[in-house]
DNA sequence: AAAAACGACAACCGCCGACAC
DNA sequence: GGTGTCGGCGGTTGTCGTTTT
C-alpha cells in the first residue's frame, strides 16, 4: 500500500501572492527552522514541504531569475557531464538559481539543443557513436559547441564572477526591499536579515540555513508588496559586494548591517 | 477568430538518507 | 536495532501563455 502523501488534505496546486505574502513575512519574521511547523505558524492551508518549495524556488530574495546567460549554459551542460542529473549539485555551481529551475532549463531546452548539434544529451557524445568509442570532434560544432572535450573545472566558487551576477539581478531582493521598506516605514526599526551560513555555491536546497530575524513587531499591515511587479522592477536593492570572508549587505536604506557567517 | 500544438515554468509525488527517540 | 519524522532530491505532471495551423 502506498503511504499517503503529505499534503493529502491541503491545498494544493499554484500559490496566490497572499499565500506568498505569508510565507515570506513569516520567514523574514521568524527564519527557517522546523519546515513542518512553518504551515502552521505562518497560517497557511499548506504541507512544510510545499512551503520549503516555494521558498527555495521563487520567494527567497536571493534569486536570480531571468533567463540563463551564455555562460551559465555552457557551464550546466560541462557539469552535467561531469555530475549527470544531480541537479542540486549543479544549481550550487550556479548563484541566484535553483536546482529545479537549472532541471527545467535542461529539460525543455538544453536537452534540444545538444540533440540539434548531434550530441546526445545523456551520455554528451555523439549521438550515432557507440557508448564506449571514443569520442571525437562534432565537425559541425563551433564556438561553445566543443564542449566533448573541453575540460571541466570545479570551481569552489560560482564560474559567474559575483558583481556581474549581481548586476544582472532582478530576484526577489525587490520583494525583500519592498517587504524592508514597508516595515521601516511603518514601524522605523531596524531590521536584520543574518543569512546564516549561507554561502554562494550552495545548493539552492542549503537555503534552509537562512536564519532571519526581524527586531520589531511586524503585523500583516506593513506589507505592501505589489505581487506582479516584483520580478519585473529593481527598486534599488544592491547586491552585497563579496568579500570571501565576510560580506556586507547593503539594502538601500543601509538599515541592515548583518554579516555572512 | 478558433483550435491545436508547443514551450516554459511551477508544483507535486514518492523515494531515500539522516536523525532522534 | 526498530520506528517515525523530517528535509532533500530527482522525476514527473499540471498550468498557462505563446505560436502555429
Amino acid at each position: 500500500m502506498r503511504r499517503q502523501s503529505c499534503c493529502m488534505k491541503l491545498r494544493k496546486g499554484l500559490w496566490s501572492p497572499e499565500e506568498d505574502e505569508k510565507l515570506f513575512a513569516h520567514i523574514i519574521r521568524f527564519g527557517v527552522g522546523c519546515w513542518s511547523s512553518v504551515p502552521k505558524l505562518a497560517g497557511l492551508q499548506r504541507c512544510g514541504k510545499s512551503c520549503r518549495l516555494r521558498w527555495i524556488n521563487y520567494l527567497r530574495p536571493d534569486l536570480k531569475r531571468g533567463s540563463f546567460s551564455q555562460e551559465e549554459e555552457d557551464l550546466i551542460i560541462a557539469l552535467h557531464q561531469v555530475l549527470g542529473n544531480r541537479w542540486s549539485q549543479i544549481a550550487g555551481q550556479l548563484p541566484g538559481r535553483t536546482d529545479n529551475e537549472v532541471k527545467n532549463f535542461w529539460n525543455s531546452c538544453l536537452k534540444k539543443k545538444l540533440r540539434q548539434r548531434g550530441i546526445d544529451p545523456a551520455t554528451h557524445k555523439a549521438l550515432n557513436e557507440p557508448v564506449s568509442g571514443e569520442v571525437k570532434p562534432n565537425p559541425d560544432n563551433s564556438g561553445h559547441d566543443n564542449l566533448q572535450t573541453k575540460p571541466v573545472f570545479f570551481n569552489p566558487f560560482p564560474a559567474l564572477d559575483f558583481q556581474e551576477a549581481a548586476e544582472q539581478t532582478e530576484g526577489n531582493m525587490v520583494l525583500y526591499d519592498q517587504f524592508h521598506t514597508g516595515l521601516y516605514e511603518e514601524y522605523g526599526n531596524i531590521v536584520d536579515i543574518v543569512p546564516g551560513s549561507y554561502a554562494y555555491g550552495e545548493s539552492s536546497s542549503n537555503s534552509s540555513n537562512w536564519n532571519c530575524g526581524v527586531n520589531g513587531i511586524v503585523g500583516n499591515e506593513a506589507l505592501n508588496w505589489n505581487h506582479e511587479i516584483k520580478i519585473e522592477t529593481l527598486v534599488g536593492a544592491q547586491w552585497p559586494s563579496v568579500d570571501a570572508s565576510a560580506a556586507r549587505w547593503e539594502v538601500n536604506r543601509g538599515e541592515f548591517d548583518g554579516d555572512f557567517l
